[in-house]
DNA sequence: ATTATATTTCAATTATTTTTGAAAGTTTAA
DNA sequence: TTAAACTTTCAAAAATAATTGAAATATAAT
């Protein structure tokens, strides 16, 4: 295989993985790029690269730093700025998991909650089964919750690494 | 709250929650709304309730039964076909788990392998500093996928429960 | 075998999301 | 201050994904 067609194909294959997982592909794409990149990338390297627009790759750049996952290098001597993929896989695992949870858990979370508990005077036989089942929801989308944010915890505690091993 | 509100609230939540996620919206409705409904609905049911097409409902359906977390649900004397959500959460998550890993995990992890040893004979910097970036990274989705995999074991054995309790 | 009921399929349409590119905005250097 | 280098913004365009609806298919009752 040559260099450039495996670089290619990583490249396709993360930003696939990101569009399943409800991350945009060029934003996944510019991620596995800086990843294997040696050294910090610039915007028109990236563009080039990629063959996406300034516009694109400016948005994208944006998103992935506030995910926390991407950083801003400046290099002396250049006007431009620079980019770095966060590479300890760990902490990238951390910033994802949170940021997820932050955005998207946490909210459905609190609807749950509201309409378990909104209906509980309700008391229609179907009212009743709606509040049990999203109370049970709850409990588990909590739980879930959780031990995303365990398992963020972890690598630091002992522990943790136990577990992880039983786990294998 | 009215009763209404509170499960058109519950079904839009978790049809946003589901598009986050890779899964689409009527599906993860579908599925909410059955998941709520005390007992099988008919697909009239569900266009009605969702107010979407007969081809929309069949196709999500079917969908959700690849999936597993949806049963067809024969009624006597009646000759339309009713549908059950799997209900108990565990195996929900099991099932869920399971199919994300089968169908996009484990395809994404067999390209990292190539990739990361396919380009082992370039000597170039550039090549050797791919190879051991991805080599990481598939390790470190490996060991993703296998957590996984193990979590949905785990609920069998006591150590799991107690790993879990640990874990709060 | 025919009709009535129910489900599936899929090309066309509609909706949503992503991408572009050029104008506006910033920052640095001279 | 002006100009050059670079980045951001955002309305319009393009690409992608979801949805419809009607024809085709399947199944059951008469």
């Amino acid at each position: 295989m040559e260099f450039n067609e495996a670089k290619n194909k990583f490249i396709q294959t993360w930003g696939a993985l990101g569009s399943q997982w409800g991350i945009n592909k060029t934003m996944a794409q510019i991620h596995a790029l800086l990843m294997v990149a040696p050294d910090a990338l610039s915007m028109e390297d990236i563009m080039e690269e990629l063959q996406i627009s300034r516009g694109n790759a400016s948005m994208n750049l944006r998103a992935l730093m506030d995910w926390g996952i991407v950083y801003k290098e400046y290099k002396a001597g250049e006007r431009k700025e620079f980019f770095i993929a966060e590479k300890d896989l760990d902490e990238l695992a951390v910033k994802i998991a949170q940021e997820r949870s932050k955005r998207e858990i946490k909210p459905a979370l609190k609807v749950l909650k509201d309409v378990s508990s909104g209906v509980k005077d309700d008391k229609s036989a179907e009212a009743k089964h709606f509040t049990a089942q999203t109370e049970k929801l709850y409990d588990f989308v909590l739980k879930a919750d959780n031990m995303i944010e365990k398992v963020t915890e972890m690598k630091e505690n002992w522990i943790g690494r136990l577990v992880m091993k039983i786990m294998k």
